[in-house]
DNA sequence: ATAAACCATTACGCAGCGTCAATGTCAAGA
DNA sequence: TCTTGACATTGACGCTGCGTAATGGTTTAT
């Protein structure tokens, strides 16, 4: 039995641009090419169709199921073991997507949404106040004040519960940053409960939380003036000490 | 505080490529453009990197973060619900994929591996017999010999336990067939028996079985005159008869 | 002054096709 | 017989999210 691209892309359920892809890249190559230039496939093909597809079925690259289906030798265990740790490690990573895109679905909805804009009346403000003093009416201008808004939307977003404990939080790293300056030592007891307590205050902000933009974020804190400023009214130097105490925490110290 | 490009990426922990291409799609412009046309980043871009990365490790797309972070009224959880939905199915599927891995592996593994070339003489020969008397020396010219050979590295691969098993089922099958057509009734009772063990037989041989597949198979058991020769040669009318009874068994009939 | 390390723009490359575009072929109906 | 419509061909661009040159200007440190 012969069959043109599109009779045998029918019966396969693929697509004759498929078929025709195949062929270029030398992964299916037609029976032969009639007079008037057409690819005919025979029965031997679709054999090899059926293969190519069940491969491509268990997500191998056509560059891989090429060499599977036109080496004799090659080891058909081994990659499918290796494939297997492959596709292990894309579900997990994708298990974890999906949990945090549930804790942030569930951050949305557990509670009242805190739409009651007078609680963040000052909050607000004074963020809105920050930026216009530094930027002027450069950054509205240029983002519109869409942006700006936006951009205090995820503390909008928190319920009264969230941004309760994010402020009891806050103050409880204070104080024991404060205590944990004078140990002079970031990788003790007291520095690293205040990383850890900083952790917990940053997943209220953050949903996905990472040691790499964990220790991203210490770095700022003697980068950024905003941030230093904000840390070194407690305490001169809590800033650093609050960095080098992440830096250790995330294990990113060099 | 104010960064170039590489500032901020490594601060955020992307490249710096990164960055000018989120600039060059509008997802992240920077500050402003200095006399000697360098990028500078303020706070503010800094807040919405992290907001944009925050996202991006959600697995949401450039498009879709730009939708978010830019419009102020954008339905935020009702996106993240789609985009659950989408992993979820991502996932559904990696599950299915690993499955079928796992299934091909132990196939392999299961007993030994029939490596003993003398049991498939017979089988062997008769494929590559028919090969040949139908394409002559061309297949093998074309493809050439490691080819021809690898297409029966499957049933090669089969344990001797498999291929028992295979070739019960497939003289049940056979049987089943031969009093079935009688009935003149591919739905009913014994026509959907042999589509059943048809399928069992099936997955003996295709690791990856779907129910389009079957149904596409079963299309090719009238188009093909190789499959509709062997199962006429029981009882006319065989061919057509399975078709139709696995078409009606995937749900797939006209 | 010179080298090293940054910055810029431009542009190709990747996987696996989808999707025109322009043109040729073939079977069937008026 | 001529037209129509459904097929076929090759060629080329587009998509995603950048990596990776190539080529040339800028800044900084020595």
């Amino acid at each position: 039995m012969e069959y043109t691209v599109k009779q045998l892309a029918d019966l396969a359920g693929v697509s004759s641009r498929t078929l025709r892809y195949y062929d270029q890249i030398g992964l299916l190559k037609p029976f032969c090419i009639n007079e008037s230039g057409y690819r005919i496939y025979g029965s031997m093909e679709v054999d090899l169709l059926q293969q190519i597809l069940f491969y491509r079925e268990l997500g191998v690259s056509l560059e891989r199921i090429k060499e599977i289906i036109y080496a004799p030798d090659f080891q058909e265990k081994q990659a499918l073991l290796e494939h297997r740790e492959q596709l292990l490690k894309k579900r997990e990573r994708l298990d974890s997507l999906i949990a945090n895109v549930e804790k942030t679905i569930a951050a949305l909805e557990g509670g009242e949404i805190m739409t009651d804009q007078e609680k963040f009346e000052g909050f607000k403000k004074n963020l809105v106040d920050e930026n216009e003093r530094k930027y002027g009416h450069e950054a509205r201008t240029k983002y519109g004040d869409a942006v700006v808004d936006a951009s205090n939307a995820k503390v909008l977003g928190m319920t009264e519960e969230q941004y309760n404990r994010a402020n009891e939080l806050a103050e409880e790293i204070i104080q024991n940053l404060i205590a944990a300056v004078d140990t002079n030592d970031p990788g003790g007891k007291l520095g690293q409960k205040t990383a850890r307590l900083h952790r917990e205050w940053l997943t209220l902000y953050w949903a996905a939380y990472s040691k790499e933009a964990h220790a991203g974020l210490a770095e700022m804190y003697t980068a950024d003036e905003r941030f230093s400023a904000y840390y070194d009214q407690y305490k001169p130097g809590a800033a650093e000490f609050l960095r080098d105490a992440i830096l250790i925490y995330t294990g990113k110290e060099k």
